[in-house]
DNA sequence: AAAGAATGTCACC
DNA sequence: TGGTGACCCTTCTT
C-alpha cells in the first residue's frame, strides 16, 4: 500500500457487508463517528441468534472515519469545536509522556507545569564563592511580587507580509521596537506614533534570525540572516552595510548555501558574534566592520546554532544553544572547538538560551522537547538543570521557533515569558495565550489572551523598562499594555488569566470593509476604533468556525 | 468551503 | 553519512 500522509483528508473506503435491511446512509459525509470501534472492519456480523453468518449481498460502499492521526477508527483527532482532542494512541502533546491524553495531562490541570525540583547541592566550589561573595547581594532575598495589569489593552500592528521571527526593542528609545521576518524585511516602529514605522526590505532576502541594536551606537542595527549575511543597518536611513558573507558565489545548491542563525553583540571585546548553519561561530569586529578570526565549531558539525547569548555582567562567558541538543558555556578567551565549560544536555534542540538579564548567573533555555530548563547559578552544579518546566511548545515548522524570554525588569530574575502553542478553550473560542511563567517555581503567573487573536504567539519580547509586551504572532505584531496604569495589582498566589479586547470583538467584526490600505493599520482595544480599514485587521479569525 | 502550499526536524535505512 | 519520507493543535491564499 502506498504510504499515506497525514494530507489525506477523506476517510478510508471500506466495503463493507450490511444488513439487508440497513437504511441507506442519508449523507456519506454526516455519518456519526462510530462508537463501536472496528465495527465495520469485521468481514462477519451476527444474526440474531448470535451465529457468525456470512453476508454476500448487497454490498454497500460506506465511508468510515477514522484518526487522522493514527488511521485507526473508533476516535477521531481535532477540533471538536475549540478543544482539541488528542489521539489516545499518541503520547501527551504537552508533556509527551504515554498513557494519558493533553486533556488529562497532569501539568495542564495543575498551574505549576510539572516542575521537576532541584535537588539540593553543596556551594563548594571557588566560582561559587565568588558568586555568593560578589553577585548574591544584587539579588534581593525577598522576592517582591510580580507586578501584572489585571487587564491590558493591545495593539495591533500590520506591515511584514511573512511571519514574524524576531522582535527587538530599543535599550534607550522606549517607544522604538525592532522586527524582523522571514521575508527578510525588517521593520522599525515608533509604537506610540504609529505613523512613525519603516519597513526596509533590501537588507535581506531571507529570514531575519536574530537582532540587535549595538550598544555603543544605538542608532544602529545589526541583523543575521538566512541569506548568509550580517547587516549593519542604521535605524533612520535604512542605509545597510553587510559585514560578512558566507555565501560569496551565490546559490550553488542547498547543501552549499550557508545561514546564520544565532547572533549576539559583545560591547566590552567590539565584536559581534555570529554563528551559522553548520556549527560555526564568526566574530566581526564593529570598529572595522570586518571578519576577525577564523571560524571555530561550537556544535555538532553541520548542526544549526540557532542562539548566542554574551553575558551581561562577564563579558568573557558566552552561551550558545542549538540543533545538536545542546546548549554550551564558553569563555571567550578560550574559545577553540571542545573547550566548552559546561554542554547542558536536551533532549530536543534547544530553541534559545538566555543567561538572566541582570546578574547573569542563571539560565534559561527553551527546548523542543516542551520543556523550559533553568540552571540556578552558573557557578554551581551544571550537570543537571535545577529545574525542568513543562510547557507547550512544539515546534512546528510553519511557526516560528517559541523561545522563553527573561522580563528583564524582574529584580529576582524569575519571570519569564513565552508564547503557548496548545490552545485554550474559551468561551468557544481556541485562544493560544501568552504565559507568564515565574520559573524559581513553575508556577504559571499569568496568561494572557485576547479573542481577536486566534494565532499562535511564538515570539515575544518584554521592554527593558515600561510594563510592556511586544509579541509576533504570524504576520501581526501585538503591543500590550496595561489598560490603566491605577489598575496595576499586585500578583497573588493564583495565576491570572488576562483577557484583553473581548467586548469590542462582535462590534469589530461588523465594521470590516476589507480595504488592505497598510498606512493607517494600529488599533488600540478599548480605546475608539479609527476606521473601518485598521479594524479589518484586527480580526485575524481562523477558518475552523470557532468563535 | 475546502484544498494547497510553504517547508524544519527526526527517525530510519 | 546522506537521502528520504513522515510528522506537525499553522496560516494564508485560491
Amino acid at each position: 500500500m502506498a504510504p499515506q500522509t497525514r494530507r489525506m483528508a477523506f476517510p478510508r473506503v471500506v466495503v463493507a457487508p450490511r444488513e439487508t435491511d440497513s437504511e441507506q446512509s442519508s449523507s456519506e459525509e454526516e455519518e456519526e463517528e462510530d462508537p463501536l470501534p472496528e465495527y465495520e472492519s469485521e468481514p462477519e456480523v451476527e444474526n440474531g441468534n448470535g451465529d457468525k453468518v456470512e453476508q454476500k449481498a448487497p454490498i454497500t460502499i460506506t465511508l468510515k472515519k477514522v484518526c487522522k492521526v493514527c488511521k485507526k477508527a473508533g476516535h477521531e483527532a481535532g477540533f471538536k469545536g475549540a478543544t482539541y482532542i488528542d489521539c489516545p494512541m499518541k503520547p501527551c502533546f504537552l508533556c509527551k509522556m504515554p498513557g494519558h491524553t493533553t486533556m488529562t495531562c497532569p501539568h495542564r490541570v495543575t498551574t505549576e507545569h510539572g516542575v521537576i525540583p532541584a535537588p539540593h547541592r553543596n556551594a563548594c566550589n571557588p566560582l561559587e564563592y565568588v558568586f555568593e561573595r560578589q553577585l548574591r547581594p544584587r539579588i534581593p532575598l525577598i522576592k517582591p511580587a510580580y507586578v501584572i495589569p489585571d487587564q491590558v489593552t493591545c495593539g495591533v500592528i500590520r506591515y511584514h507580509s511573512r511571519r514574524v521571527t524576531c522582535l527587538e526593542f530599543h535599550p534607550t528609545k522606549n517607544n522604538i521596537l525592532l522586527s524582523g521576518d522571514k521575508k527578510g524585511q525588517v521593520g522599525v516602529l515608533d509604537y506610540y506614533k504609529t505613523s512613525e514605522k519603516m519597513v526596509y526590505g533590501n537588507i535581506h532576502s531571507c529570514i531575519v534570525n536574530n537582532m540587535r541594536f549595538n550598544p555603543t551606537n544605538d542608532g544602529a542595527i545589526y541583523a543575521a540572516s538566512s541569506d548568509g549575511t550580517i547587516s549593519c543597518t542604521d535605524m533612520e536611513t535604512g542605509i545597510s552595510l553587510s559585514l560578512m558573507n558566507l555565501n560569496p558565489d551565490g546559490w550553488q545548491g542547498p547543501s552549499s548555501w550557508r545561514m546564520l542563525y544565532g547572533m549576539d553583540i559583545n560591547p566590552e571585546k567590539g565584536v559581534v558574534l555570529v554563528a551559522d548553519n553548520c556549527g560555526f561561530l564568526y566574530m566581526v569586529d564593529m570598529r572595522s566592520n570586518s571578519k576577525s578570526g577564523e571560524a571555530i565549531l561550537i556544535h555538532k558539525k553541520g548542526s544549526k546554532v540557532v542562539g548566542l547569548h554574551c553575558n551581561p555582567i562577564q563579558p568573557e562567558l558566552l552561551l550558545s544553544c542549538g540543533n545538536d541538543h545542546f546548549a554550551r558555556l564558553w569563555d571567550m578567551r578560550r574559545l577553540e572547538a571542545g573547550s566548552s565549560l559546561f554542554d547542558l544536555a536536551h533532549r530536543r534542540v534547544v530553541n534559545s538560551a538566555y543567561f538572566s538579564p541582570l546578574s547573569g548567573s542563571k539560565i534559561l533555555t527553551t527546548s523542543q522537547d516542551n520543556r523550559l530548563r533553568i540552571w540556578d547559578s552558573i557557578f554551581s552544579n551544571m550537570d543537571t538543570p535545577s529545574r525542568e518546566i513543562v510547557h507547550s511548545h512544539d515546534f512546528n515548522r510553519h511557526l516560528t521557533p517559541f523561545r522563553a524570554e527573561w522580563d528583564p525588569k524582574d529584580p529576582s530574575e524569575s519571570l519569564a515569558v513565552i508564547g503557548r502553542y496548545i490552545s485554550e478553550n474559551y468561551n468557544g473560542a481556541a485562544l493560544h495565550p501568552i504565559d507568564f511563567i515565574d520559573i524559581s517555581t513553575g508556577q504559571l503567573v499569568a496568561e494572557v489572551m485576547d479573542p481577536n487573536i486566534t494565532t499562535i504567539s511564538p515570539v515575544n519580547k518584554l521592554h527593558p523598562q515600561d510594563d510592556v509586551l511586544a509579541s509576533g504572532s504570524s504576520r501581526s505584531i501585538f503591543i500590550w499594555r496595561p489598560k490603566e496604569k491605577s489598575e496595576l495589582v499586585e500578583q497573588k498566589d493564583e495565576r491570572k488569566i488576562i483577557v484583553c479586547g473581548r467586548a469590542e470583538k462582535k462590534q469589530n467584526r461588523k465594521l470590516g470593509n476589507g480595504s488592505d490600505d497598510s498606512d493607517d493599520d494600529i488599533t488600540l482595544k478599548g480605546k475608539n476604533v479609527k476606521s473601518k480599514k485598521s479594524v479589518t485587521k484586527l480580526t485575524p479569525y481562523s477558518r475552523k468556525g470557532k468563535l
